[in-house]
DNA sequence: ATACTCCCCTGAGAGC
DNA sequence: TGCTCTCAGGGGAGTA
């Protein structure tokens, strides 16, 4: 699924392929994806011209002229670049048609993705964003800040680093890795954590997302217009969806539980409880 | 304020 | 082969 990386993929190869492509208007085919007034959102989007293009955690963010394009892939959502004669997959639910003729066409398999067109502005206060905590590779943002702000609360780890108010991005696979390179269980209590944990949990989480976003980075010239654009990640993952197989670290086989009714993997050697 | 539960959806995999 | 059942999962909404 898309996380932080994934979605910065897609920002970045929708840029290169996009560029400053005007909108002429938009079909939508199912419509629970549009999270606002349908009209609204149709209405909007014509003749607007894509500024600029941003992400924040994993929201997608279209500068257009007067308005801002949001989307969230959730699960399984794509964007795909095609020409009008190429047939249309039952997946694509929302087909932009853009003024050079082409067309950005959004897939998604379990129709979980949404989008909204808001009046643009300058502070990113936008309805969809209100539980988007600072994106987790904006280094603006210091451990200590997050310490005073979270360690008090009576959360585990891993629903800490799922909480986009915490640092927007992090999805669930990303979520195991960050626990592991911590070497901490996921379902330590927060409150149990030192400054020194927050340290290292900032370091890693950037460190295991930077990497991958350069591992998506280097496939994006694979991307072609039948391909579609949704980012890959290729880099090793060292815990998440390795249950049974020995760590990396100790061969002690990776355990598998539910947290936060989420499939969690860890190594129950390495990742102590604190 | 915080903590659950439900819901949105489909495809994959299990069981028969 | 083919049917039915179960489940994953991000995040918002509704409820306790």
């Amino acid at each position: 699924m898309p996380e932080l990386p994934e979605v910065e993929t897609v920002v970045q190869t929708l840029k290169a392929q996009l560029g400053h492509a005007t909108f002429t208007h938009v079909d939508v085919l199912w419509d629970n994806i549009i999270a606002q007034d349908l009209e609204e959102f149709k209405t909007r989007i014509q003749n607007q011209t894509i500024q600029n293009y941003g992400r924040k955690g994993k929201y997608l963010l279209f500068e257009l002229d007067d308005y801002m394009l949001i989307a969230h892939l959730r699960m399984e959502g794509k964007f795909y670049i095609q020409m009008p004669e190429e047939p249309i997959n039952k997946h694509i639910h929302v087909i932009f048609h853009l003024k050079d003729g082409r067309e950005l066409r959004y897939h998604d398999t379990r129709k979980f993705g949404r989008m909204s067109i808001r009046p643009k502005r300058q502070d990113l206060n936008y309805e969809e964003l209100a539980n988007t905590g600072p994106d987790a590779l904006d280094e603006n943002v210091t451990s200590l800040e997050l310490y005073h702000k979270w360690h008090q609360k009576r959360i585990r780890l891993k629903h800490m680093l799922l909480d986009q108010r915490f640092l927007a991005g992090i999805g669930n696979i990303y979520a195991d890795e960050i626990c592991f390179s911590c070497q901490l269980h996921p379902a330590t209590l927060v409150t149990h954590l030192s400054k020194k944990d927050f340290e290292n949990i900032c370091f890693h989480t950037r460190r295991i997302l930077k990497g991958a976003v350069q591992a998506g980075g280097t496939t994006i010239r694979s991307y072609t217009s039948s391909l579609g654009v949704h980012g890959r990640f290729q880099l090793e993952l060292k815990v998440h969806q390795r249950v049974h197989q020995p760590c990396i670290c100790c061969q002690t086989p990776i355990k598998k539980i539910q947290l936060e009714g989420r499939g969690t993997y860890f190594c129950p050697m390495c990742q102590k409880r604190k």
